[in-house]
DNA sequence: TTTTCTGCAAACGGTTTGCATCGCT
DNA sequence: AGCGATGCAAACCGTTTGCAGAAAA
């Protein structure tokens, strides 16, 4: 079960079990099982309807923890602004959509040797990678020709 | 030349010759000359020598037209910071030290043929990817080591 | 009981905006 | 002359921090 794994990440590095955090659980296993990505003000907005009382800070204590432990993956889009969705793997390779920021984990075969020797050459250890594509998905192109 | 190229890239996006962005190209032209990437405050801080009352503002602005003529590349970190480089090509692959922030553009021949099928597959249309590898640079591991 | 976490509110830092003025064209 | 660009300062917004009280261990 997601939630376990989510409380263990916490237990990992050294949290409390609380009842913020066991309400984070609840909603990121929500959010894992949709696939959807989500904003940090998404989150928020879900965990308000559980708790109004529950704090911003809180949140974002508890987010930085499940990144730090690999458990939630970033994404930085090119307007600044960024949204999390919960890992599978360590390396982070998606397609994502510039307008509606929806996105797709996808399996790319990446030349893996390449690194390791890119990493030697430059005097580098290398200690991940992040791969993106960008692109508009389907529905975003429909809207755009005016039949939105 | 490199400033004429920048100039260029104002006027392609349909903008006045000023003094500000005359500064401004020059500023860029050094940091492409030596390779170096930059934050916007470390170009502001520049460009104050030869211009004290330039504004923020107007910093801000001619960077976003850089980065949308796509003269600029702006490189995303973990930790939400991010800084630019002057772009060679238009994808952006490089390999960056997670500590110190340097980074060099590396040449990484990456599978396009999959990149086409997997945009085919979840019908997006791809307009551009990112690769980043994430590291440590010789530099950063021996300060860690305590010959700082 | 001791330590850590929480919620609140205030501070923060980078970015954007409104506006009167300046300066290209 | 006309219109866009500029500089300034204030607003903004997502995030972080300080702190007193609440909850886990």
């Amino acid at each position: 079960m997601i939630v376990e794994r989510i409380r263990a990440a916490f237990q990992q590095a050294g949290q409390k079990n609380t009842r913020p955090r066991r309400l984070i659980a609840e909603c990121l296993a929500e959010r894992a099982a949709s696939g959807m990505d989500f904003s940090i003000d998404d989150l928020w907005q879900a965990l308000r309807q559980h708790d109004p009382h529950l704090g911003r800070a809180t949140l974002y204590r508890s987010i930085e923890i499940l990144v730090q432990e690999g458990f939630l993956d970033r994404i930085d889009f090119a307007d600044g602004t960024h949204r999390y969705h919960v890992c599978v793997g360590r390396d982070h390779r998606h397609l994502t959509c510039i307008q509606c920021h929806c996105f797709i984990e996808v399996h790319v075969d990446l030349p893996l040797e390449q690194f390791t020797s890119i990493g030697t050459q430059a005097n580098f250890t290398i200690e991940g990678l992040s791969f993106t594509l960008f692109g508009r998905c389907a529905n975003c192109r429909l809207q755009e020709n005016g039949y939105a």
